[in-house]
DNA sequence: ACAACATATGAACACTCTTTCATACGATAC
DNA sequence: GTATCGTATGAAAGAGTGTTCATATGTTGT
């Protein structure tokens, strides 16, 4: 999960240099144009490193099913450690991709994005489709 | 990216062990028989782990706009290097998001999953969506 | 005030990833 | 066959990640 920020479009900023003498030149240069830009393949990556995590995918499910839980039900619900889990609360926090809500000492989380909630069904689709 | 698989249901593998006393535990029980197996968590984390980089996410976003391209029109268009190019498509390659086609020398890829379109999309819908 | 509880955070360890260089493999052309 | 081109692979360095323990912060109740 990648966090710098440096920008690729035609000219990029990476170090890399293309060792191969290119194939198709003029395809290349017609698709140039439209590449991803690095910083939005960065963003992106981020996301997706969010998602990459079986505590955390099984965090965000239990969100998903439940609407909201605290962090300690959380522990109860999938065993796991509660400085584990803040850990993680804390990635997808500081991604949007979780929000919270304090009642007294206790901190409700649930999804605060549609969009996580599309990414984990459709990569269910992919996963459940592919074990036949 | 886990690689792991040993699986968890209403009885975890793993470890860890609750350090604190929950709060719902009427709640907890009604959700714990739903809980996304940790096996089937971990797939999913390696479909997404393999979304998480930036440089294989330009790689399958130029494939997805040029249909196929060999190995050194990728690194052209790119400007990466051709043994990093080749690891990442192996990466993506066993995974089955890419499939491959000879030509010669040359090995043209192409996306070989129509979920992984639709996962760059909402991805990329996000990402857009937040920075307004 | 204090004690008890829920959550957050810092440091540290083991582990994994990304990229590179060097080199091997495979196919074509001579 | 040999040379050349395109691709694949192994090893290694540096950076990054996930989990844990210990501890801090903040909230409630007495």
């Amino acid at each position: 999960m990648n966090t710098l920020s440096y920008d690729t479009l035609a000219v990029p900023a990476e170090t890399d240099i293309c060792d191969v003498p290119s194939i198709d030149e003029n395809r290349v240069a017609a698709l140039r144009p439209d590449n991803l830009p690095f910083a939005e393949a960065s963003r992106l990556g981020e996301i997706f490193g969010a998602l990459s995590d079986p505590t955390r995918l099984r965090l965000l499910d239990a969100l998903a099913r439940a609407g909201e839980l605290c962090v300690c039900d959380l522990c109860a619900l999938l065993n796991l450690r509660q400085s584990n889990v803040s850990h993680q609360l804390r990635l997808l926090r500081a991604l949007r991709l979780v929000k919270t809500r304090r009642a007294g000492r206790l901190v409700f989380y649930s999804l605060d994005d549609d969009h996580v909630l599309r990414l984990l069904h459709v990569g269910l689709d992919h996963v459940r489709e592919e074990s036949c």
